[in-house]
DNA sequence: CTTATAACATACTAATTAGTATGTTTATGC
DNA sequence: GCATAAACATACTAATTAGTATGTTATAAG
């Protein structure tokens, strides 16, 4: 990777644990520039304007992290249903950058942006799908060999089952981690409505 | 009611509507005293800082609204699983004035401000509180009709709904009201595991 | 080595922000 | 009706914002 590619990610990396605490709009230029001590000409050689960067954390950043801690356990060939609620408690209680506090970087995302940026709102939607999709496709999986119900509407288990990662990261961010383990315990009893 | 207080309650309303639309941080005291016609001196003169007016917009609009959309209909006498799906789907597709764009107005505030002033955090663990332990008793309370079994941990039931509402309002403002009849769906078939 | 461009650096601007200082008006108890 | 404080109005400030203008330095091809 050349040096200028460098200070691009690096910018980009920053960028998004800025915005994971603070929020986008929150997070000022000034502000990246102050912790990554890159200067006012470089940010605006690399991007032109905040939001081509936020565009870019997305795509480049949030993307590609959301892709491997959430989609791709669910490619295992295990028992589907154990696998999602798996993925479900290793992202929820093991991954240590994920703090209850700050919630999860992509539904912030949505949450703050969706209804004021459409480029923002689409990008986020292909991230939001990709792993929906990748849940409901384990779930077909399932139908298979048997382990899943054939009478489950895979789709709408998907939806159902994201909703709830997203509502629990919210609850998170007013009462802690507690509500987590709570959440996955009833979790597990709507999972074993499926099988 | 005295005109002062007429006032006081006015810019309450409006602040939360542009809030609800457009975020705490990013609605100005300038862009509230626009729409209200209330000037900067009146808007001090009521609220000591704007934290203390978004305080007050938790408690005294933010809550009561809460309480009469989701508290109030639990409060039937009909069967506990149905008064439950029956008050999500009216929430989410009945009430003209909450858009799937713009999601929630509590869960926004949770989303945006919970990580930032504990103040509000607080504020707003009572109001989410407030609507889980209802949603507790009703589930409590139809156990001793016989129409909620008796092994369901009504807590961890109300945890699990609560958190999907969020997520789902969360979802909404990405892919539009579309997906609120999807989890709709699927909240049916988690409620008929409750009975 | 030269030269051109990529990659960065510095200093500025105009707009917006929450909040204050210092007024004037309006209502209300006596 | 009058005094007095409540209720509001206006003009300001200092800090912060995204973005620009105009530089300088590093790099890599010829």
């Amino acid at each position: 990777m050349s040096k200028a590619a460098e200070t691009r990610q690096m910018i980009l990396q920053r960028s998004f644990e800025l915005i994971y605490r603070q929020g986008y709009q929150a997070t000022s230029i000034d502000n990246i520039l102050a912790t990554t001590q890159v200067t006012k000409g470089a940010f605006f050689y690399h991007f032109k304007s905040k939001d081509d960067m936020g565009l870019a954390m997305i795509n480049e950043i949030l993307y590609p992290g959301m892709y491997a801690s959430l989609v791709t356990p669910l490619l295992k060939a295990g028992n589907p249903v154990n696998e999602i609620y798996q993925m479900m408690r290793t992202v929820l209680l093991k991954v240590p950058f994920l703090q209850a506090k700050y919630g999860c970087p992509a539904i912030n995302m949505i949450d703050e942006m969706a209804p004021l940026n459409d480029d923002f709102r689409k990008a986020l939607v292909r991230l939001t799908q990709q792993w929906q999709n990748a849940i409901a496709q384990c779930l077909e999986q399932g139908k298979e060999t048997g382990e899943v119900r054939g009478n489950v509407n895979t789709e709408n288990a998907a939806c159902f089952i994201v909703a709830g990662y997203g509502g629990i990261r919210n609850m998170g961010k007013a009462l802690g981690s507690d509500c987590y383990r709570t959440y996955l315990k009833e979790l597990e009893n709507y999972l074993m409505l499926l099988e």
